[in-house]
DNA sequence: GAGAAATACTTGTAAATACAAGTATTAAGT
DNA sequence: ACTTAATACTTGTATTTACAAGTATTTCTC
């Protein structure tokens, strides 16, 4: 009986731990990282291999690099195309988010015409559902209902969401990381319901987003339909 | 005097000619690239520099690779964040996009108070403005108002850009390339000069979008601001 | 002290080589 | 005829070596 355990690549192994250090702060932004040969020097690696390592924190948006000065830690908003809000009048880093639940997390099956299409695996497994506000300063911004197919997910309505990422808690606890997805945007009117939460008055335009996420598990996407009031803040990406 | 040309790196030589043979239909969807051994005797490369133009062509979404298979052709929309709409009804591939213009371009000062922060070298060197109308099956969809440094665009403002891409003539005539950006999306009441160009009645909800692209040019950045009729269509993005 | 040149250090490009691991094909065995 | 094993081929990982090119620092010169 053979039994291999799934081996690290050495790039993958220091990718992670550079990752973990910029994420935990041990670099602030603007920081430089060691130098590559003194990578290969501290992990025993060539150059080569720290420079794979590199390329994907590049790639993954945690530094930048520059001919002859290093890698720059850029330790920037850091969500793949997750949610990032920028004021428009101050800025953002000092105002604290809340998430308040509407709705816990509890199994439905899964809505007729949904918004996207899914796969027969995730109508079988049904649908995880929940419903969330999010404050900045006290200030409702997203109203954001949330669809999950329910694979393997143990103990995922017995959770407390509250003030914790949906994000966070998928990563920590299930190791499901979000590697990317589609997204459909428009502006509407609020209607009484939505208009109610994010506390404007009906028929104020709001913006409407609907995102599939795709994971690293594959079949497991997260789906959420966002309701944004970009009155005070604006939706920002990169691309 | 010492003239030194710009000499571009092999492995960037060869993404070149396989992304241009990708568009070019060379290959189709899904067929295989040629092996990395194939192409390092092919072109006279080694297999570390085949790779790392491979690894590019990932990146860039043009092929996908697989362990023990080969280099797959992906042609997918290859759209940078470009603006691609999606239909709510009805496919959008036999549907006609249209370009009026409604303001030539021409050379202006920057704004006061411009949308993006700008360079020293790009408030010098002024801005060509233009604004567009664009259409889809002849319903106006997107109002764009457009900023340009006036970096080395030779007779950029005398050209014809009605029913063309801005982005296919930068290309095509300056060599230049959009590599990313950043946006900013809103949601707003249409006003009374927008809502008339978009045919909609005033106070109905309008997406707004801010949006810088950096191209290969440094200095030379792409600035829009774009008002969108979301009413029939979405915008749609991927991640 | 200020500017210019030399120097050290950093990342970028590229070669040659070796083996591991996954996939597809072929050959062998039942 | 079907399954299984061997094999050829593909991409993945990793080392070693060398030089080019950009940046920052130091040293020299005036």
């Amino acid at each position: 009986m053979e039994l291999r355990q799934m081996k690290t690549p050495r790039h993958r192994k220091l990718y992670e731990i550079l990752r973990k250090h910029i994420n935990d702060g041990v670099y602030s932004e603007g920081d430089l990282l060691p130098s590559e040969n003194d990578l290969c020097n501290v992990y025993g690696l060539t150059r080569p291999t720290v420079r794979q390592a590199l390329a994907a924190l590049v790639q993954d948006g945690y530094i930048s690099k520059q001919q002859g000065r290093g890698s720059i830690v850029k330790k920037m908003p850091q969500g793949i195309g997750i949610l990032s809000v920028s004021g428009t009048t101050s800025a953002l880093k000092d105002k604290n988010l809340k998430t308040e639940i509407i709705e816990k997390p509890h199994i439905i099956p899964w809505p007729a015409n949904f918004m996207f299409g899914l796969s027969d695996l995730e109508i079988e497994s049904g649908c995880i559902h929940m419903t969330r506000l999010r404050l900045l300063d006290d200030n409702p911004i997203f109203y954001d209902i949330s669809f999950i197919p329910a694979i393997n997910l143990p103990r995922f309505t017995a959770r407390n969401f509250r003030n914790r990422s949906l994000f966070d808690i998928l990563r920590k606890a299930y190791q499901v990381e979000i590697k990317g997805g589609e997204q459909r945007i428009k502006a509407i009117m609020a209607e009484k319901d939505i208009s109610g939460y994010l506390k404007i008055r009906p028929g104020h335009p709001v913006l409407h987003m609907e995102r599939k996420m795709v994971t690293n598990r594959p079949e497991l996407n997260v789906y959420s339909s966002i309701y944004c009031n970009t009155k005070d803040y604006s939706i920002f990406g990169t691309f």
